[in-house]
DNA sequence: CTACTTTCTATTTTT
DNA sequence: TAGAAAGTAG
């Protein structure tokens, strides 16, 4: 990071926000005008100015690489660690406050927190109990709902009143049954770390009035992104003093499609009357060409609170738009650009990141630089703690510390294989649940296991000894030793190392038990809690930004979402097509589309020397070839202050020898009116697929809105809407069958016929 | 019950 | 295309 005259003085409107005394602050902070400087400023000016109390300031970020930045940033200032300063995430203050009061919740200290994968199990089993067809209804879609009605705040009974469509209706008794089977399994989801404490502090009155009281200053960084839930959870927790310090960016809202509500930071002065707002719009991170171009994507936007980036840098270069011929070509394009730099000693390779739209896009990157010899880092595609083996042994960990966790019981019982199935995990949940046992008991408790096999019970004899051993040791040994034991006792390792890539593997093994070495001594303010449950929710917290560790000098490549907060001196913006950014399902929607726009903007703004933005005519995605053209989001305004340019194997395509605008002026194609009344959105990009050749086309068959099909699986229906190009062309369909409902397909793929019977 | 094969379907971002 | 889910054989 360059050194900049901020650090040593603060600018006008940055003094009045670190100056502020009490009561609401709302400072809207551009990209890069310094807000971080200034959250830790003024905190450290509550501390030293006016003797606050370390434990009675609560500062909450988004994530755990921002929360840390922050506490090193104050100590650095403070010149020590601000122990038991309340720094954290909202999920990890969430958690915090809940294995505090873990009883009021129905829950012991040593919850486990489940991942989207365990909320799945149990939403599967869930709707298997239930009778809720998998079918008709496919779990992630029952599970995405859920989650979105408790970031909304929304309780089981008032959603069965709000239940309208086939699906929430569907949802409707599987919410109910929500909260007894995560409390039955000592377990609460993601969202439940805010949606628990938010009850909590509701319904003791004494709770809040205590955390009221501790907490006379609450600082929230990142406020635009805040959903229903973290938003209410500051209300409850902001002292009488209304002290209460919002910084955020409503320009840089990208979580919308996760619950996050810009209305949070527009309302906020209504929310907090009184509030002083201040604007940080000097930029102290960017060259104004960079800027310039920001400015001119964002306002576009409509309803924002205006907000205009003034540069504090000299210029540089302007910002480049480099056309490819297909994503192989545009990787290659970036590879040799970063070369040619790299050898005029203009930046170092850890100087770069390389954003994009989807995780899918790095793969095509990653063979070039392999290809080239270029050494990169990849942020958040597949995490750590996302690795099968590394899965496998949290599962042990989380069953060692709560013989109540269903899902982790189901993942370690069968790592390694020990003959104990699906269906014998069911038995034993469900006979669990009747007869409320924790389900490691269920596993030896001769009544439930009446039914089961001989060979089933002794393996499970087995394993329930093991867990129980390892339970025994967990109250003194450090993690890392229970790991080793575990790993050697459980038979995982011999497993393991039996496989193909079974060396890679271990080695991750070995990683983690070494993380686990380190995790312990690192200690998160939170007493009475053992080693292992600390570790677990560490483990259970992290995200993909956090992974970011000291820059060894290598590219970086990660989504444009994951580079929120982050800046680079080189900054290369890859696939800037129509359909891919922004993405097609945002394009007949202007709020999400404005979300994209503002995700384009985050991505622009991460630059400071140079930015490069660059476009790909033919891509392959999900295994065809798409033909693409410039992203919408480069206006002509845009593009007047771009250097464009083509790749030499584009410029050789005999069809755009017209030169780079060529590409835009191309016939818009593939519309196909629905119905005279549909909206009009922009045509989809054309795909060409390999049997576009054998001209295809006759075989499927078009269909229009109001027209009977039959499916063979999901029967007959009436065709509700339709999108896309005829070959690659959705329709929604609305089935008979009630237990079906509604369902989007492909045209291409369905093999619907005309139903002329009814 | 597991391991293998076939089929399907979803292709966005993540605390 | 790939990854998951469902189906099948042993």
């Amino acid at each position: 990071m360059t050194l900049r005259a901020t650090q040593t003085s603060l600018n006008p409107a940055q003094r009045e926000a670190v100056e502020h005394g009490q009561g609401p602050l709302l400072v809207l902070a551009g990209a890069g005008s310094g807000k971080t400087r200034v959250l830790t400023a003024r905190i450290a000016r509550l501390v030293t100015e006016h003797g606050v109390r370390a434990d009675q300031i609560l500062a909450v970020t988004f994530t755990n690489k921002a929360a840390r930045e922050m506490r090193d940033r104050v100590g650095r200032i403070l010149g020590h660690d601000p122990r038991g300063m309340w720094i954290g995430t909202f999920h990890s203050v969430g958690a915090r406050l809940l294995r505090a009061n873990a009883a009021a919740a129905g829950r012991t200290a040593s919850f486990t927190i489940y991942d989207e994968d365990d909320t799945l199990g149990l939403v599967r089993r869930l709707m298997d109990r239930l009778r809720v067809s998998t079918k008709a209804w496919p779990p992630r879609l029952v599970a995405a709902t859920v989650s979105g009605a408790r970031n909304a705040l929304v309780s089981p009974a008032e959603y069965e009143r709000l239940a309208l469509t086939p699906l929430a209706k569907a949802v409707v008794p599987l919410y109910h049954a929500w909260d007894a089977a995560f409390a039955a399994a000592n377990a609460v989801s993601f969202d439940d770390l805010l949606w628990l404490p938010v009850a909590l502090l509701r319904q003791h009155d004494d709770l809040r009035a205590r955390l009221r009281r501790q907490f006379a200053h609450i600082l929230v960084d990142e406020y635009q992104d805040t959903n229903r839930a973290q938003y209410e959870l500051i209300r409850l927790l902001s002292p009488d003093t209304r002290d209460v310090c919002a910084v955020g960016d409503d320009d840089q809202a990208i979580y919308g499609w996760r619950g996050a509500d810009v209305r949070n930071i527009l309302d906020f002065e209504r929310d907090f009357p009184g509030a002083r707002v201040v604007r940080l719009e000097e930029n102290y991170r960017s060259i104004p060409q960079v800027l310039d171009l920001a400015n001119v994507v964002i306002s576009e936007n409509q309803g924002r609170l205006g907000k205009t980036l003034r540069a504090t840098r000299p210029g540089g270069e302007p910002v480049a738009l480099v056309g490819a011929a297909d994503d192989r070509d545009e990787a290659d394009a970036i590879v040799a650009e970063i070369e040619s730099r790299r050898g005029r000693g203009d930046f170092r390779l850890g100087d770069i990141a390389i954003l994009y739209r989807t995780n899918a896009q790095s793969r095509t990157l990653e063979e070039a630089f392999r290809r080239h010899g270029m050494p990169y880092r990849l942020v958040g595609a597949v995490r750590f703690y996302d690795r099968r083996e590394i899965r496998d042994l949290l599962a042990w960990l989380r069953l060692v510390a709560n013989p109540n966790d269903v899902e982790a019981f189901a993942r370690a019982v069968a790592a390694p294989r020990r003959g104990v199935g699906e269906a014998t995990v069911e038995l034993l949940a469900s006979g669990a649940r009747d007869a409320g046992l924790a389900i490691l008991d269920a596993a030896v408790d001769d009544r439930i296991l009446a039914g089961a096999r001989p060979g089933t019970r002794a393996a499970l004899a087995e394993f329930a000894a093991l867990v129980r051993r390892l339970q025994a040791r967990a109250a003194d040994a450090s993690v890392d030793a229970l790991l080793s034991e575990l790993v050697d006792a459980s038979g995982y390792a011999r497993a393991l190392a039996a496989e193909p890539d079974g060396t890679e593997r271990l080695e991750n093994v070995a990683e983690m038990v070494r993380g686990a070495a380190e995790a312990v001594i690192d200690e998160g303010g939170e007493v009475g809690l053992r080693p292992l449950d600390r570790f677990l929710q560490q483990a259970s917290l992290v995200a993909s930004a956090d992974e970011l560790g000291p820059d060894a000098d290598v590219v970086t490549m990660m989504t444009l979402h994951t580079a929120k907060g982050l800046e680079f001196p080189f900054v290369v913006i890859a696939g800037l097509e129509e359909g891919l950014f922004p993405l097609s399902r945002s394009l007949d929607d202007p709020e999400r589309l404005e979300e994209e726009r503002r995700l384009f903007y985050v991505g622009i703004t991460r630059a400071e020397r140079f930015l490069m933005l660059t476009w790909a005519r033919s891509r392959r995605r999900n295994g065809e070839m798409v033909q693409s053209r410039l992203s919408s989001f480069v206006t002509p305004g845009a593009e007047a202050m771009l250097a464009t340019r083509l790749t030499a194997r584009l410029r050789s395509t005999p069809r755009y020898h017209g030169g780079y605008g060529g590409a835009r002026r191309e016939a818009a194609w593939g519309e196909f009116d629905v119905r005279d009344d549909a909206p009009r959105w922009l045509p989809d990009p054309r795909r060409e697929t390999a049997v576009e050749a054998e001209d295809v086309s006759q075989d499927i068959p078009s269909f229009a809105v109001g027209e009977r099909v039959r499916h063979a699986r999901f029967g007959s229906g009436v065709i509700t809407a339709a999108s896309g190009s005829e070959r690659q062309g959705k329709v929604t369909i609305e089935f008979d069958d009630e237990a079906v409902g509604t369902k989007k397909l492909m045209v291409a793929f369905a093999g619907l016929e005309r139903d002329f019977d009814s």
